[in-house]
DNA sequence: GCCGGTACTGTGCACGATCACAGAAACCGG
DNA sequence: CCGGTTTCTGTGATCGTGCACAGTACCGGC
């Protein structure tokens, strides 16, 4: 004798639910979908009938009938350390779960490491267990985007696409005009030898604030000079080495512009051990305004990304999308934040 | 004009490729799940219609008929920020996803932060879109796993569960013995006065280790002193603070048994901005052996846990479940890795 | 008493797959 | 050429829902 008191394992159907409550399929159906033309009475009976019965509806059901699955995917095509390190990501994920919470939609957080696991979760998308998927990925030209996309599903990018022709729906900060006001900033400080670490030089994101620095130089009347720029991975150790190279190339820096705040923190820990003190010798100026600015000593000095406003949007955008909408890019501005380090 | 050249939205089906092949929809079925007695030709000309119409399975219609869904869900309990920035938690979710790739199974990865999260995405289970669930949380009297078990859904906890009552498999570390090989290690070299930071004293964990602590003191006849404890929170910030609170209270420890490498670099760090030098002044043991325990200096000796059996053993357990039989607790030994801290 | 309208309820079909089953075709040994 | 097995194929029935639709009951107004 090891099952328990019901023989069975078939989980209860809205139809052990109406013959339980004396009603129809069709009005506990109704009760479950908004109660509309649902007598009090029958209302009563049903709700008992539930509760008693246990019962949950079947979403594969429910989603072969309406067409619908009312869930979506927060997909991650790049190996997931990078970003579960970025304080940043982590605010954008839970703003974006909160946004969807507020229409009753589940995130579902799918990692693509691999390109099976790419592969793998490509067709379990476009097989319709979601209704629109939110892509991240700094390596935005990427092949699952115009998959999905061809497959007709809804998508929104977290940053600006690589390839144009790819007619991807995005949210991005506005890189290059941060980085410009950054710039400007540490020139209005009178900095004049000023360096720069990139994020890496194959997205969008990270040439767009070269772009930015390079031209607010040139407006300066400031020469151009390579050998104060260095290229970054937006991670914490890839900062730290960026800003040895950049100095044993360059000693008399007074001023980096460091495309991440993660980076940034790398920075500041290698000027520390270089013995160059921070902001007198050299300025720091970071990008994100992520936790890593304030985890720092000095706090940093950054540019705001609107992560809230960022996700806020990204959400709506997808959800028009699924409602039949058509959704372009959408590109929200930054925001200096004055600390020490600058 | 501005549909494209099909006018219709509506994906292809099984009967679409029937159609096109020339074939039955129960020959199309059968060339999906495995290909047993489907001719050659057949298999040919089924192969050439699901290419032609670009045909994938909709999962939905699969699952209400076969009862399965073919997906896994990892569920979090509990803020992901805490997770995201131990490296252990990677490797485990790393490894479940692969073990999982080798069976085609999708892993879904649900983060449930708030109450409305957890109720959200309970319903979501088990209303039949996951065929089984694996379960991180530390608080792992979690309220959670009870109503999954409840509702008869295949479970797997990673970690020993808080109430014993409730009949959770689980798959841990032994917690225990690994603490008393530490503390052994670091008696074996001579120290006396060892300080602990422990975890969260309200999960299973953060009592296990420090009750190895204990038993070993006693073992080697030495007087357990209350003040040589701190309960820490297995975070970086929360192992530099439990350091600086420590010795405050005894600045004549020799040794710290830390009860995870996140805290140990915490901890390291503080002892370097206080000028004691590890190990010559103070002795430090880690325990987890995650990429922190080499990210410091001096590297750390530490307990590993064997993380990708974890993760294997979750897996193979939840698969067993999903099959049918039962399954019950599992704890993998730990290992003492030597390094350069104690 | 008939009318139109509103509130409510039940029936049957559709969704897109799997699966059991029956029957056809092919093969094979005697 | 026969009976028996194996291989292959198509035809319903089925899974649990939502939804369109038909139908009932009640109500107020002329």
């Amino acid at each position: 004798m090891t099952t328990s008191a019901n023989g069975r394992r078939r989980p209860p159907t809205i139809h052990d639910v109406a013959r339980e409550a004396g009603v129809s399929r069709g009005t506990v159906s109704r009760f479950l979908n908004g109660g509309h033309y649902v007598s009090p009475a029958a209302r009563r009976s049903v709700e008992a009938a539930i509760r008693k019965t246990g019962y949950v509806v079947n979403r594969h059901a429910r989603s072969l009938s309406t067409g619908r699955s009312d869930s979506v995917a927060f997909l991650l095509t790049e190996p997931q350390e990078k970003f579960f390190e970025d304080p940043n990501f982590n605010v954008l994920l839970r703003g974006c779960t909160e946004h969807l919470a507020r229409h009753d939609i589940p995130l579902l957080l799918m990692l693509a490491a691999t390109d099976d696991d790419r592969r793998r979760l490509t067709r379990y998308i476009t097989s319709g267990h979601v209704d629109g998927v939110l892509l991240v990925s700094s390596h935005s030209g990427d092949p699952v985007a115009a998959e999905l996309r061809a497959a007709g599903m809804p998508l929104v990018a977290c940053g600006k696409p690589m390839g144009l022709g790819s007619k991807v729906s995005y949210v991005a900060a506005d890189d290059r005009d941060g980085a410009r006001e950054m710039v400007r900033h540490l020139l209005d400080a009178g900095r004049r030898r000023i360096g720069m670490i990139t994020g890496p030089l194959d997205t969008p994101g990270g040439t767009d604030r070269l772009a930015g620095y390079r031209e607010v130089l040139a407006e300066a009347g400031l020469p151009y000079d390579p050998a104060l720029v260095a290229e970054g991975d937006y991670r914490r150790a890839g900062g730290e080495e960026a800003a040895r190279r950049l100095l044993s190339r360059a000693p008399d820096l007074d001023a980096v512009f460091v495309a991440s705040d993660l980076m940034a923190q790398g920075v500041v820990n290698a000027l520390h051990q270089l013995g160059r003190s921070v902001p007198d010798d050299i300025a720091v100026g970071g990008f994100d305004d992520s936790a890593a600015a304030t985890a720092v000593t000095p706090a940093l000095t950054t540019m705001r990304q609107p992560y809230d406003r960022i996700s806020a949007e990204m959400v709506r955008m997808l959800l028009a999308q699924i409602a039949g909408e058509d959704t372009a890019g959408v590109i929200l501005p930054t925001e200096l934040v004055v600390r020490d380090s600058a």
